[in-house]
DNA sequence: CTTTATTACATAACATGTTAATCACTAATA
DNA sequence: TATTAGTGATTAACATGTTATGTAATAAAG
């Protein structure tokens, strides 16, 4: 019997959006603090990281691997900008494109606030178990592959 | 070897919040246009699936069962509440709290959209796999629920 | 009964999510 | 070259996320 020839939907708890937000917010609670005593968002840190890992990104390319909308991301920069935590080029090639890249502040703040990420990590892979959480990579990733090639 | 021995983090895909929201995106992803057809943010929704589980629902009671915060939720109903799709009554034992329910055009809302969801669920349940999706969800409840134990 | 603490909810302020519109620049085409 | 289409990024407008603060009602303590 599928769930679409029940009458009521299931309930919230067994709402795969609602489980995967509520795993969400359960994995990073402990973490937000660390980045707010560092006045950083979970998206600006999300930005400061992925420009860490690489430096001198385009927005565009920015925006696909920290998974935010452009304008969303476009605030974030004009706000880390005014912090000196990165920087602005223009593309010599492409004049619309402005190129991002973290600076020795940004850089400084990083490598502050990285070991608490890792050590927090560290935790929920030692509580929850190494092969359940590479498990659930698995079926995460397996999820999203199945889906879009459905959509 | 730990991760926190890694003077590098680890990249976006291995990051548990970024595949947790990923994930949660392409379920979502295609559900969404038939709630913006009928003019339901996916929060909105949330609280009409809710009151129509359960009529008569004070405001901290709902803020927990559609796992949003106080402030957003206070919007909200003032919202639906302005379009007559539930209405506020004080409660006579605690004049602080409101009692909100659903109205009829709110119920008849509801019944349009649910197959919608039931579809989009079925269509997941299917392609995933049924075995799978249990799967996932425990692996999420245990997760939630060993971190939770530790905080 | 009065003071104090707590609870339920609302509001404020700012960051982000989201869709649409705009603007500047580049590429393509007549 | 002039026109048109496409691209990269910003801005606008409104809903939501989030923390702090305010307010009224209730409960607890004295």
């Amino acid at each position: 019997m599928t769930n679409s020839q029940n009458k009521t939907l299931r309930a919230f708890d067994r709402s795969l959006p609602m489980a995967l937000l509520r795993a969400r917010e359960a994995v990073m609670k402990k973490f937000i603090p660390s980045l707010r005593e560092n006045g950083l968002s979970s998206q600006q840190w999300r930005v400061i990281r992925a420009l860490n890992e690489e430096e001198g990104l385009d927005i565009t390319e920015l925006a696909h691997r920290c998974f935010l909308l452009m304008p969303s991301l476009s605030r974030i920069i004009q706000n880390l900008e005014k912090r000196k935590l990165v920087i602005r080029n223009q593309s010599s090639s492409d004049n619309r494109k402005s190129v991002i890249s973290i600076t020795a502040p940004g850089k400084k703040l990083f490598q502050k606030i990285a070991p608490k990420s890792a050590e927090r990590y560290d935790l929920i892979t030692e509580k929850f178990g190494y092969g359940k959480l590479e498990l659930l990579y698995e079926l995460l990733d397996e999820l999203i592959e199945k889906i879009d090639e459905q959509d």
